[in-house]
RNA sequence: GCGUCGGUGCCCGAGCGGCCCAAGGGAACGGCCUGCAAAGCCGUACAGUCGCGGGUUCAAAUCCCGCCCGGCGCUCCA
């Protein structure tokens, strides 16, 4: 298994640190606001890597935050007077609501930032009893330039980031260093706050983030993710704060491109987001779809995403839906255990390589082909064929098999379909087209086939 | 400006120095199948300058250098 690391910035042999197992931690969202396509891309990109992991053998221990206490939840409750908590909670579940919609497993651990502040606050101890630290007034800071390789996952010296990232905010003047961030900030009026040594106040961004991972994960865990907007600052500063508190973070970095959307990162500042439930809205068909664009574009590149592309994406799972009608229609046991190995070495050598998913569904897409020339054929390769590409799609969580194959029961439809069956053995055609045409009009679309006619829902 | 990722057919998009006269998906065209369809299969046209220009190599879409164009990041904020 090769992944690339962010902080190598070449793709590297990936060795756990426990045989057999895979310790991941993605940074999750901050809850104030709908989450749209972006959260989408970030959370499938984990939730394949996860969902790939797991099929392979691995026992995984994904952890997931959600970050519930910051400036855009304080300013949205100010806004719409309640509180921070009421705020953080309906959107929470929200998002949840959202990640479930689009088949995205739910981590095994979701903590959230306002559960860790007591060890957030032991951390920010630690690093001002070693020097690493200190408070003024409107905080406690951490002391960039005494951290050894810093910006290193940027690939940045500290004065490279001097020179060329401090023109865009207000410099505290407190500090001592203008590359200097904040652990805690001090409390303000009317905010949130807990106590801690240095007054209340409450916990600054990256510090969450370093007490949950090394909290929950443990010292040396395996894989660091998220979007690749936060390599820096976040991402640089989580690993500033462990490495001066002499902490081993984690083994590996990896980040997802961003998903854009006319040609610009999808944001809310630049207001040009979707939100899932609007994208789920348009047609249910589009959270698959909206899976099968993310395996087809390495995660690794930027998606433009456009209405053309959904459709397209849509197109793409109807066929692979569409074999496996073809296959049941005909028989073929779906529970059989045979299997094409030779498929399946092709797919995991494609996925090894960094997570190479689009060659890993071409796999699949071919042995959905392949499949669909032994089922017409008559051949009895067709079972390992088509359970192949079932099985492999759904490692990646596609759900092929699943959908709309068994809908067992609709007598009414079925009565139709037989009737057809009879007008076409009298060769009334115009009757057995009026049929279809009826089936049409209710969402039901009919396939005549060898062994009979099969139907599903459209 | 600096860092980083990228620029491949009509569209999306793989390609990890020779297996690439370039995968896979979508759309198109022709054939087979069908009462007609749908689905499927087979075939065809699309990339003949893989952004542009140099270079390394027996061999480059793949490595190196320069240039052009685009995404993302550049501080207490997703």
């Amino acid at each position: 298994m090769k992944l690339y690391d962010t902080l190598q910035g070449e793709i590297v042999e990936f060795v756990p640190r426990n045989d057999g197992e895979v310790s991941l931690y993605a940074c999750g969202p901050t809850v104030y606001s709908h989450p749209h396509l972006g959260h989408a891309r970030q959370a499938m990109t984990y939730d394949i890597v996860r969902r790939y992991f797991e099929w392979s053998g691995y026992r995984v221990h994904h952890v997931a935050n959600v970050t519930d206490i910051d400036d855009n939840i304080i300013n949205r409750a100010l806004a719409e007077d309640t509180t921070e908590p009421e705020i953080a909670k309906y959107w929470e579940a929200v998002y949840i609501e959202a990640m479930d919609s689009l088949n995205i497993l739910p981590p095994h651990d979701r903590p959230h930032a306002t559960e860790f502040v007591e060890e957030m606050v032991d951390f920010i101890e630690v690093l001002m009893n070693n020097g690493s630290a200190y408070a003024t007034d409107s905080g406690v800071y951490l002391r960039v330039r005494s951290v050894e390789g810093y910006g290193d996952l940027v690939h940045r010296t500290p004065d490279e980031i001097a020179e060329h990232g401090l023109n865009r905010v207000e410099v505290d003047e407190t500090k001592e260093d203008p590359l200097d961030f904040a652990l805690w900030k001090a409390a303000k009026p009317g905010e949130p706050t807990w106590d801690s040594p240095w007054g209340p106040g409450r916990p600054g961004w990256h510090i969450e983030c370093v007490a949950m991972s090394l909290g929950i994960l443990g010292d040396g865990f395996d894989i660091h993710g998220g979007g690749n907007d936060l390599v820096f600052p976040h991402h640089t500063n989580e690993r500033a704060e462990a490495i001066a508190a002499n902490r081993t973070f984690s083994k590996y970095w990896i980040h997802n491109a961003m998903l854009n959307i006319g040609g610009e990162k999808m944001s809310k500042s630049l207001n040009n987001f979707n939100t899932i439930a609007d994208v789920l809205a348009e047609d249910p068909a589009n959270a698959r779809a909206l899976r099968l664009i993310m395996l087809q574009t390495h995660y690794r590149k930027d998606i433009e995403i456009n209405d053309a592309v959904m459709a397209q994406a849509r197109d793409g799972i109807k066929r692979l839906d569409a074999m496996v009608r073809k296959a049941t229609g005909v028989g073929i046991d779906l529970s059989s255990t045979e299997r094409d190995a030779e498929a399946i070495d092709r797919f995991r050598s494609a996925m090894d390589h960094d997570f190479g998913t689009p060659d890993a569904m071409a796999t699949v897409f071919e042995l959905v082909r392949d499949a669909n020339g032994a089922i017409d054929a008559g051949k009895s390769a067709a079972t390992p064929l088509a359970l192949t590409a079932i099985e492999l799609a759904n490692v990646f969580g596609l759900e092929v098999g699943v959908a709309d194959v068994a809908s067992e029961g609709d007598s009414d439809i079925e009565a139709m379909v037989a009737a057809r069956v009879d007008a076409k053995a009298n060769k009334d055609f115009a009757e057995a087209d009026r049929i279809r045409d009826e089936l049409r009009e209710m969402g039901i679309t009919v396939e005549d086939t060898a062994t009979g006619p099969i139907w599903h829902r459209s």
